[in-house]
RNA sequence: GGCGCCGUGGCCGAGUGGCUAGGCAGGGGCCUGCAAAGCCCCCUACUCCGGUUCGAAUCCGGACGGCGCCUCCA
C-alpha cells in the first residue's frame, strides 16, 4: 500500500508524493505565544509530531517549519494590559512552550521562526501583492482584494458570496475596506501612544496581519510550494484560506499540495473553554499525577481527523496501555540475554505486526489499527514467552518492531524517562522490607509476609514474585531483586 | 441560513457489503502459599425507520440525537 493522506483541498484520500523525491517540506501553524498552550493545542502538535516521525520512518527527509506567532491581536492585548513590551509577554510563554514540548517528547522541528524577526519578508510579500494588483491601500493599511483572486474560499468549501452577510453581522466597520470581505495584510493608520508593536514600512508605520505571517515565513524557508501544510480545523477558514490567497496571489504557484487538518479535542465530553475551566495545561495534568507518557499516548490514540474526547479516566487507561507495551519490551529484552534458542514463531508474529502497522499508518495515519497491531504482538508474544525457549531471531524481530513503534509514537522512551531518577530512600526501604518478607516467607509465616506486602503497597510499591527474582514496582520505576537462596 | 462531520458492546475507539479490531474495565480459569504480572475463556456491539442486495454496522433515502466552521480559537 502507498502512503495516503486526506487532503482538505480535495476532501479525499490521496497518495502522498513530495515535490522533491525523498524530501518533505512541511509547514505547521505554531502557537500564538500570549499564554501557555493547553492540551487541545498539544493534540494538534502531537499529531504533527507523529506525522513527521512517520514520514521520517518511511525514509523521507523532513524539513519542517513551525512558526511562533509573537505578534498578533492577542499578544498585543496582553502586553497592553500588563504594561509590558511584546517580548516581555512572549518570551516567558515561549519558554513554557518549549518546556511542555519537551515534557511530551516532541521532536525538535528544523525551523521555528518568530514572526517579529521576519517582518521584512512580510513587507516584501505585501509589495508583491500590491504590484500584482491584488492588494490596495486604504487609510494607511493594506488589504487583500479577495474579489481579484479566483477560487477564494475553495479550501474551506465556502462560497465567497456568502461571506458578506457574516461580515455585516459581525458589524466590523473599523476599517476602510473596499469590500467588507477583504482582509488586512498590514495594519497601519493612526498609531496609539505607547504602541507595543510598530514597524516601518513603505506605507508608514504599522504591523503585519496575522495571516500574512505564515505565508511569508513558509515561503521564506520552504520555497513557493510546500508539500504539506498542517493545522487545526479551525484554521481552514479564514487563516489557511487567506494564506493560499496571499501566497498564490504573489507567486502564481500552488502554495501547498497537501493540507492536513486535525479535529479539536473535547474535555470530558465538553468543548474546551476558559469559562468551563477545562483548558488544562500540561503541568496541570502532571500536577494531578498523570504521566507525560499517558498524556502523549491518549492524545495520539485517536485518529487526527476525529474529535477526541479527552477524559481523566482515559488518562488512567492510557497509563495501563502504555505500561503493557513497556512491560512487554522489558520482558523481551530480558529473555534475549538468558535463553538458549531454537526455532519459534515469534519472528513471524513480529513481521506480521510490522506489515499491519505500516499499512495502517500509510492509510492516513490510522493509529487505532496500528496500535491494534502492536497489542496483538504483545499478547501473542507474551503467549510465546510463557513457553520458553524461543528463537533468538524472533526476539530480534520483536525488538526491532518495538523500536519502529517507538520511533513513530515516542511513548516508550517517555515512560523510561519517568522511571528514571529513583527515590533512593524509598528504594532502600523497599529492599529492606522485601528482605523481611522473604524471611517470613521462608519461615512460612504468610500472615507476616502479607502484612509486609500491604505495608509496601501503602507506599505504592508493588511486589511481583517471578521465577527467580522479585520485581518491585515503584510507580513507573522497577527494581529487580534476586530471590534469597533456599 | 450556507458548508461539513459524527452516532459501534460498561467506557474509549478501528472497520466500511459476507470473514477476530484493539485498549481499559468486569466475570470465570491456569499459574502463585496468597497475590501481582502474564496467558486462556466469557461478556460480543453497530441510534431508529424504510430501501437496494442472496447478504448491510458498512451503500441509498428519511427521522432523531450530537458536533464543527461561516474574519484572527490547535
Amino acid at each position: 500500500m502507498t502512503l495516503r493522506f486526506h487532503n482538505s483541498l480535495t476532501r479525499r484520500l490521496e497518495p502522498f508524493e513530495p515535490i522533491e523525491p525523498g524530501r518533505v517540506r512541511m509547514y505547521t501553524c505554531g502557537p500564538t505565544v500570549y499564554d501557555r498552550a493547553h492540551v487541545g493545542n498539544f493534540r494538534a502538535f502531537l499529531w504533527e509530531d507523529l506525522l513527521r516521525r512517520y514520514l521520517k520512518w518511511k525514509g523521507f527527509e523532513v524539513d519542517q517549519v513551525m512558526n511562533l506567532t509573537d505578534v498578533d491581536d492577542r499578544t498585543i492585548a496582553a502586553a497592553r494590559e500588563r504594561g509590558m513590551t511584546l517580548a516581555e509577554v512572549t518570551e516567558p510563554v515561549i519558554g513554557m512552550f518549549v518546556e511542555d514540548w519537551d515534557t511530551l517528547g516532541l521532536e525538535a522541528v528544523e525551523h521555528s521562526p518568530r514572526a517579529t524577526e521576519h517582518v521584512g519578508g512580510m513587507i516584501a510579500l505585501i509589495q508583491k501583492l500590491l504590484d500584482r494588483g491584488l492588494a490596495y491601500e486604504a487609510d494607511g493599511s493594506i488589504y487583500f482584494a479577495i474579489g481579484k483572486f479566483p477560487g477564494y474560499g475553495r479550501l474551506a468549501n465556502l462560497d465567497p458570496a456568502e461571506l458578506v452577510s457574516a461580515q455585516r453581522a459581525a458589524g466590523d466597520e473599523e476599517y476602510d475596506k473596499d469590500d467588507a470581505r477583504d482582509f488586512v495584510l498590514w495594519k497601519g493608520g493612526e498609531r496609539e501612544e505607547g504602541d507595543v508593536a510598530v514597524w516601518d514600512s513603505p506605507w508608514g508605520q504599522g504591523r503585519p496581519g496575522w495571516h500574512l505571517e505564515c505565508s511569508a515565513m513558509a515561503m521564506e524557508y520552504l520555497g513557493d510550494t510546500l508539500d504539506i501544510h498542517t493545522g487545526g480545523v479551525d484554521n481552514l477558514f479564514p487563516h489557511h484560506t487567506n494564506e493560499i490567497a496571499q501566497s498564490e496571489g504573489a507567486t502564481g504557484q500552488t502554495f501547498s499540495n497537501n493540507w492536513l487538518h486535525a479535529a479539536h479535542l473535547l474535555v470530558e465530553g465538553q468543548k474546551m473553554s476558559k469559562s468551563l475551566g477545562n483548558c488544562y495545561t500540561i503541568p496541570e495534568l502532571v500536577e494531578k499525577g498523570h504521566q507525560p507518557s499517558s498524556i502523549r499516548y491518549l492524545l495520539l490514540s485517536g485518529h487526527y481527523r476525529s474529535q477526541l474526547n479527552f477524559k481523566f479516566d482515559g488518562l488512567v487507561n492510557a497509563a495501563h496501555a502504555v505500561g503493557r507495551i513497556h512491560e512487554f519490551r522489558r520482558r523481551v529484552q530480558a529473555v534475549e540475554e538468558s535463553s538458549t534458542w531454537s526455532e519459534g514463531p515469534l519472528a513471524a508474529l513480529a513481521k506480521e505486526a510490522r506489515v499491519r502497522f505500516e499499512e495502517a499508518m500509510d492509510n492516513d495515519l490510522n493509529v487505532s489499527d496500528a496500535l491494534a497491531a502492536v497489542f496483538n504482538l504483545v499478547r501473542e508474544g507474551n503467549h510465546q514467552l510463557d513457553r520458553v525457549p524461543l528463537d533468538a531471531g524472533g526476539v530480534d524481530n520483536v525488538l526491532a518492531f518495538l523500536a519502529d513503534f517507538e520511533a513513530v509514537f515516542g511513548v516508550l522512551s517517555l515512560r523510561d524517562r519517568e522511571g528514571a531518577g529513583p527515590d533512593e530512600g524509598l528504594v532502600a526501604w523497599a529492599i529492606e522490607r522485601l528482605a523481611a518478607r522473604d524471611l517470613a516467607r521462608a519461615n512460612r509465616d504468610f500472615g507476616q509476609a502479607d502484612a509486609i506486602r500491604d505495608e509496601m503497597a501503602a507506599k505504592d510499591v508493588v511486589v511481583e514474585d517471578l521465577a527467580d527474582v522479585t520485581r518491585l514496582r515503584l510507580g513507573a520505576q522497577t527494581v529487580v531483586v534476586p530471590k534469597p537462596a533456599k
